[in-house]
RNA sequence: GGAGAGGUGGCUGAGUGGUCGAAAGCGGUCGCCUGCUAAGCGAUUGUACGGUCAUAAAGCCGUACCCCGGGUUCGAAUCCCGGCCUCUCCGCCA
C-alpha cells in the first residue's frame, strides 16, 4: 500500500504506475475524491466530538457541585446521535478509501523500464556457458520417466494434474537440493533459517499484497477457517514481524525458509504445462530481507548475488533479467528475474524473482523499525527472492547433466547430499 | 472437543463510569554530579489522523487509540454482547 500523503503529493507518479502496471487508471481519481470528502467530514465530526468532550466535563463538574445538568444532558443526547450518524458515514468512506488504496500498485523505481509488457525487459547479463551436446538432448520428462524418478501419472491420480510424485533418487535429489541450498544460505550468506506455517490467514495475505487482488490464484480452506495455502514463503516469512517495531540496530535481518508452495495457476492453462514447468505444488527455498530505506537497493543487489551463487555453484547457464514495470508484480518497485537455460526444452526458465518492495508491504503489514534510541518509528523496506525454486531447477539439472545413455550426472556440490555420482 | 483464567504504552505491571493517554518500575533521551566505569540526582519520553503554518521542520489546537467489532450512557480502559488470541487443567492424538 502506498502512503496516502504520497498519493496526494505525487498523483502523476501514481497515475503512471497504474498505467504501466495495467491497473484501472480511475483508481487515482476515486482516491482523490474520496480523500477530499473524508477530510471534510472528519473536520465536522471532530468539531462535534470536541464539543461533547467539553460539555461532558462541565456536566461532571456540575454534578459534583450538585447542580442540575438536565438541559446539557438533553442537548448532548442529540449531539451524540449526530456524531453516531456521521461516524458511520465516515467509516463507510474510509472503507472505500482503503479498498481503493489496496488496489493501487507500487510505484516502479526510476531504473525500471516503463513498458506495459515484457518486451522491454532488459537482459543484464548471461552467466555460464551453454553446454555443447554431441547428441540430441531430450526433455526432462523423458529422462525422468525412463529413470523412474518422477511418476507424473500417479501424482495426477492422487491429487490431479500438476501434482508431482518424486521417487527414489528423484525424491532424494529434491530433498538434497533443499538441504544444500539452506546450508549455503545459512552458512555462507548469513541468513537465519525459519520454518513457518504453510497455512496462512487473510491478514497476512493482505500484508504482502496477494490479497485482495489475487484471491482466485490461491488455494483457500473453507469459510470457517478462512486460511490460504502458502503460495510462497514470502508471505509467512515477511509477516513474521507484522505489527512490530524492530530495533534499527538489528537491521538488516536476513531470513531463509524452505516451504512447499501452492498455486492454482488459474488463467495459465495450457501454457508451459508439460512436465515440471508449471505445477500446483512445488518446493522453494526463499530469501527475505528487512532493512532500512537507505540500504534497500544495496541489499537488493546482495540478494540477487546470493540467489545467483546457487546457480553458479551448480554450474548451470543462466541470465539475469531486469523486469519492466508491466511485468513486475503488483507490490514490487524493482525486480530481477533469474532464468536458467534448459537444453532439452530449449527454453530459459524463471527460477527466481528478486524484488525490492520498499515500504509497500511494510505499510500493509505494519512493520516498522526505530532508527535510533528515542527516534520515531519508520517503515522498514522488505525484499525477497527465491533462492531458488525447485522444479525448474531440477529441469535444468536433468537436462544439462544428461548423458547419451539416458543417465544423469549429479553436480559435484550435491554428491555428498545425494550420495551418488550418477542417477541411473 | 470440555472447564477455567487473562489480553493495558518499547517492556513489566496498577487501575475507581467523569479530574485517565492512563500510577509505579524498567528501558530510552537530555542535563548535572562523581577526575574513567558503575552508581546517584533532575528533567523528559507513545502512535495515527486532521487542522493551523507556506501542502518544510518545530510548535500549537483538535480527534481517536488501554486485543478487535458492536451495544448501554450526556460521558467507557472501566458495564453488557460477539469475535480473535494466550495460558492452565481435562479429553483426544503424532
Amino acid at each position: 500500500m502506498l502512503d496516502a500523503k504520497f498519493v496526494r503529493a505525487e498523483p502523476e507518479k501514481v497515475r503512471q504506475a497504474l498505467v504501466y502496471k495495467n491497473c484501472d487508471p480511475t483508481l487515482l481519481d476515486q482516491f482523490l475524491l474520496l480523500d477530499e470528502k473524508r477530510r471534510g467530514l472528519l473536520y465536522e465530526v471532530e468539531k462535534l466530538k470536541a464539543e461533547r468532550n467539553t460539555v461532558s466535563e462541565q456536566i461532571a463538574q456540575m454534578k459534583r457541585e450538585k447542580k442540575d445538568a438536565a438541559a446539557e444532558i438533553e442537548r448532548m443526547r442529540e449531539v451524540s446521535q449526530r456524531i453516531k450518524e456521521m461516524d458511520s458515514e465516515l467509516s463507510e468512506l474510509e472503507q472505500k478509501l482503503t479498498d481503493v488504496l489496496m488496489n493501487i500498485p507500487n510505484v516502479p523505481h526510476e531504473s525500471v523500464p516503463l513498458c506495459k509488457d515484457d518486451t522491454e525487459n532488459k537482459i543484464i547479463r548471461c552467466e555460464g556457458e551453454k553446454r555443447e551436446f554431441d547428441f540430441e538432448p531430450v526433455p526432462h520428462w523423458e529422462l525422468a520417466a525412463a529413470l523412474d524418478i518422477i511418476d507424473f501419472e500417479r501424482g495426477s491420480k492422487i491429487a490431479g494434474s500438476g501434482f508431482i510424485l518424486y521417487k527414489g533418487l528423484g525424491a532424494k535429489l529434491e530433498r538434497s537440493l533443499i538441504n544444500w541450498m539452506l546450508d549455503v544460505h545459512t552458512l555462507e550468506h548469513n541468513y537465519v533459517e525459519v520454518f513457518p506455517p504453510f497455512l496462512i490467514n487473510r491478514r497476512s495475505m493482505i500484508g504482502t499484497g496477494q490479497l485482495p487482488k489475487f484471491e482466485l490464484d490461491m488455494y483457500h480452506t473453507d469459510k470457517d477457517d478462512d486460511l490460504f495455502l502458502d503460495p510462497t514463503a514470502e508471505v509467512p516469512v515477511t509477516n513474521i514481524f507484522m505489527d512490530e517495531i524492530l530495533d534499527g540496530r538489528e537491521l538488516p535481518i536476513n531470513l531463509t525458509a524452505y516451504t512447499a508452495c501452492f498455486r492454482r495457476e488459474a488463467g495459465a492453462a495450457g501454457k508451459d504445462t508439460r512436465g515440471l514447468l508449471r505445477v500446483h505444488q512445488f518446493d522453494k527455498v526463499e530469501l527475505v530481507k528487512f532493512c532500512t530505506p537507505e540500504t534497500s537497493y544495496d541489499e537488493h543487489e546482495k540478494l540477487l548475488a546470493d540467489a545467483e551463487d546457487i546457480l553458479k555453484r551448480l554450474r548451470l547457464p543462466y541470465r539475469v533479467v531486469l523486469l519492466s514495470a508491466g511485468d513486475m508484480s503488483f507490490a514490487a518497485a524493482k525486480c530481477y528475474d533469474l532464468e536458467l537455460y534448459a537444453p532439452g526444452v530449449d527454453k530459459w526458465l524463471e527460477v527466481s524473482s528478486c524484488s525490492n518492495f520498499e515500504a509497500f508491504q511494510a505499510r500493509r503489514a505494519n512493520i516498522r523499525y526505530r532508527p535510533g534510541p528515542g527516534a520515531k518509528p519508520e517503515f522498514v523496506h522488505t525484499l525477497n527472492g527465491s533462492g531458488v525454486a525447485l522444479p525448474r531447477l531440477v529441469v535444468s539439472i536433468l537436462e544439462n547433466y544428461q548423458q547419451p545413455d539416458g543417465t544423469v550426472e549429479v553436480p559435484d556440490v550435491l554428491r555428498p547430499y545425494v550420495g551418488a555420482e550418477v542417477i541411473a
